[in-house]
DNA sequence: ACCTGAACACCGTTCAAGT
DNA sequence: ACCTGAACACCGTTCAAGT
């Protein structure tokens, strides 16, 4: 009773397969987030049962894991090679940057224990340019956890961020007025420095002061070279 | 019908109450994990109903934001005060280091936007300390950025590891020996850093490795200072 | 081999009813 | 004011049955 001359024994345009259960989880979790992602959601994205994508995927968790691996992969593929090893290590950051800025979920998948040969994925060029910058073996390990860290961390936050005023329906620059409000009426004696900062929160650019960080980075960096 | 004398009108040893609830809280999440912490484990664990719990607190995710609040200031002060800005800086480092070993939960938690008046409590000490340190106003948030970044983020990828290795069973010396094994199979030609760091992997102290990060990051401050 | 979809166990949240 | 506990909506996962 179905279409003959064809290998399609389904009324959708392809077979299901892992691929496309991980590109449709990532629409989902980039859409609506980490709880964006629920099986009924996937199947009716997918016209089919829950039951079909457990045939492909053990369960929720690998399918985070995986889409976290493809969209770190996709990201990293973007990024040139062939520059200077500073001007590859912010091009990689940036590009990290962004991509959790697009997909805020990839965040606290990447902590979970279970995506360590994700980890690798970006663990792998980091590593090789801080070689390339000569910082000396016995700090390699030190170096790239504080860039790695500062990398996901701050990135994880702005991405953070920009989810709760999307979520909330407020604007950036409501936002950063609420928290910087709430930070000028701490107490003055003994919190000086979150209200000598809370000004600035309301002018400053997430990107360029995350670019500044990297920077600040490079430069300790430079003073271990041997 | 109840005790006279008393104000207690309950078979408990004390009445419901928000810190309680939150008390209740942090002991399944510290026991369990993020999963530990359901409604009806809560209910059990304090001898009432879900609704009971409803009447103080709003729902789920201010009880986990409430939880990791109580954490992280009942760590900050542990720490004692009065140090030098170095030391001051590395003892609040490594308080949260422990403390995240003790509560996996509170890395992910902290990333929420939502507990932004939580991470104040960390900001405020940390930012105190960089400017003891000279470290000049400009590049202020930068290194308040970086110091967080990497304390959170290694912190949080240590708890992570600790978690898996004891939900799976297994001991942490197997744990980096499959880390290990899985990364000496990568191909020598795409990934030679996370080869030749692999076998360090085995041998080296999270604990101790934490702290160099630390002392590197103070390293590359000292060469802001005006 | 691959898919269907009902069924199960479990969880967050609500709410009418109690004290 | 504060608590009880049944009820509801929803989700992850399984599995007998189909093709």
């Amino acid at each position: 009773m179905h279409a003959r001359g064809s290998g399609r024994q389904r009324g959708r345009e392809d077979a299901l397969s892992r691929e496309r259960i991980v590109a449709a989880a990532i629409e989902l979790l980039n859409r609506d987030g980490e709880a964006g992602l629920t099986f009924p959601a996937l199947s009716r994205h997918l016209a089919t049962g829950p039951g079909a994508i457990y045939w492909h995927v053990a369960d929720k968790g690998e399918l985070l894991t995986a889409a976290c691996e493809a969209v770190v992969i996709r990201t990293l593929k973007a990024v040139p090679a062939g520059a200077t090893p500073p001007d590859t290590i912010r091009a990689l950051a940036l590009g990290m940057f962004d991509a959790m800025a697009a997909s805020a979920w990839i965040g606290s998948a990447l902590i979970r224990a279970e995506s360590s040969l994700t980890m690798v994925q970006l663990i792998e060029p980091l590593g090789q340019q801080i070689c390339a910058l000569g910082v000396p073996k016995k700090v390699r390990w030190a170096a790239l956890s504080a860039l790695l860290s500062y990398i996901l961390g701050v990135g994880g936050q702005n991405a953070a961020n920009q989810q709760y005023t999307h979520a909330h329906g407020i604007g950036r620059a409501d936002y950063l007025e609420k928290i910087c409000a709430a930070w000028k009426q701490l107490d003055a004696q003994t919190h000086p420095f979150a209200r000598s900062v809370a000004g600035e929160l309301r002018t400053h650019d997430d990107r360029a002061d995350f670019l500044a960080g990297v920077n600040l980075i490079l430069q300790g960096m430079s003073t271990l070279r041997r």
